[in-house]
DNA sequence: GTCTATAATTCGATAGAC
DNA sequence: GTCTATCGAATTATAGAC
């Protein structure tokens, strides 16, 4: 912890870029799948240089994935901050999260391997701590707008979050498949594509004229 | 093809005990994972058995999958059907889908995985064909709605199919994390959950009074 | 490189339904 | 008698061990 600035953000610092290897190699090849010597090769340094950062392939491994969770955690709040519209935050929000992804393909294709099926198993509370945590954020925000009349009283604001989240993994796993598909090649775009989620979950499907429904 | 009634039905016939058979073994195991003496076994023929009624393993696998997504869809179209409100059609559609998830977990978690890293890469638009197929008639209910006033006219059919969709995959997928998060415990029945979705996805999160936003 | 175990697939043959 | 479901044994293909 006493370092200086220079010695910790390092140029290019070996500590990103043996993250940046990880999860590289880490995503395709598994857990299992996957030597440190061949991370440390792939970040150009050697296995005991690895051991230096990081105490275990585990750690290394989750460190990858607490990486991305937490960098997009830390940029979320301001995505709402500001006073505009909500549905141009949502819009924002929306559109961030995709790129997120796409900047972080590797590693969130990690996280979605992990979900499915474990490598470490005893770890997946974890994972899904981190990233309940993202969601948990996104709840409060929605719901802080709720309160100040900017969405309506009666919205279920962990729902609306859930769907946000779910739409776009649902988006980033199939992208590709989904571009072929007649009548979505207009959303090929990731921001066209948020901007139209944003215009269907904030205004809703029912007429303008028509309100409460009942089952 | 001439076959009587009696004879394709076959009590439990050995058709449908083998499809049975086939998607538990390969749900977990995947293709290669799993031999045709391990499918036999379990559904209580001989492999030659297994081969009389499919011509390979191939296609016994892939009509397990075809199975289970024609079985839906030939049922969704019911779901919209009547000349109830859309809203109620909606979260009928939203229900059935969850619950067809449910029944079939271990075919959806087959699809799931073919379509995250494919075992049988070149069969891959095939399936997406299939799924394809379902999702288009929802689109096409959708813009019926539309045409009819009983779905706002500047909705954008293909996206609200598409979040409908994503957020069952992604309920299945991760229902048990789910119920574990504050705020989301009540919505751990599948039928709460489908409601729910369907009224934030039909009146939209906008305030009461409030209409068209500008980006 | 050969040898071997494992898994896919083929080949008659049998038994029962109509 | 023909048709279909079923089986046991025989035949390939393949991947891994040595």
């Amino acid at each position: 912890m006493p370092q200086s600035a220079t010695t910790k953000e390092d140029t290019a610092g070996g500590r990103q870029r043996l993250l940046d290897a990880a999860a590289a190699v880490f995503s395709d090849g598994g857990y299992a799948g996957s030597s440190i010597a061949a991370i440390a090769r792939r970040a150009g340094m050697s296995k005991s240089t690895v051991f230096h950062h990081f105490p275990s392939k585990e750690a290394l491994y989750l460190a990858v994935i607490a990486g991305a969770v937490e960098d997009f955690g830390q940029r979320l709040d301001q995505f709402f901050s500001t006073s505009e519209h909500v549905a141009v935050a949502l819009g924002r929000f929306q559109r961030e999260h995709l790129r997120h992804m796409a900047r972080h393909r590797q590693v969130v294709r990690l996280i979605m391997r992990e979900i499915q099926d474990p490598a470490l198993e005893y770890k997946r509370p974890l994972i899904v701590e981190l990233l309940s945590s993202n969601f948990a954020r996104v709840v409060h925000h929605l719901e802080a707008a709720r309160e100040t009349g900017r969405i309506r009283k009666s919205a279920h604001c962990h729902v609306a979050a859930l769907v946000l989240f779910a739409t776009n993994a649902f988006f980033f796993q199939h992208a590709g498949e989904l571009s072929g598909l007649p009548g979505l090649e207009l959303i090929a775009d990731p921001d066209d594509f948020a901007d139209a989620v944003i215009d269907v979950l904030y205004r809703g499907l029912a007429p303008d004229n028509e309100h409460g429904v009942s089952r």
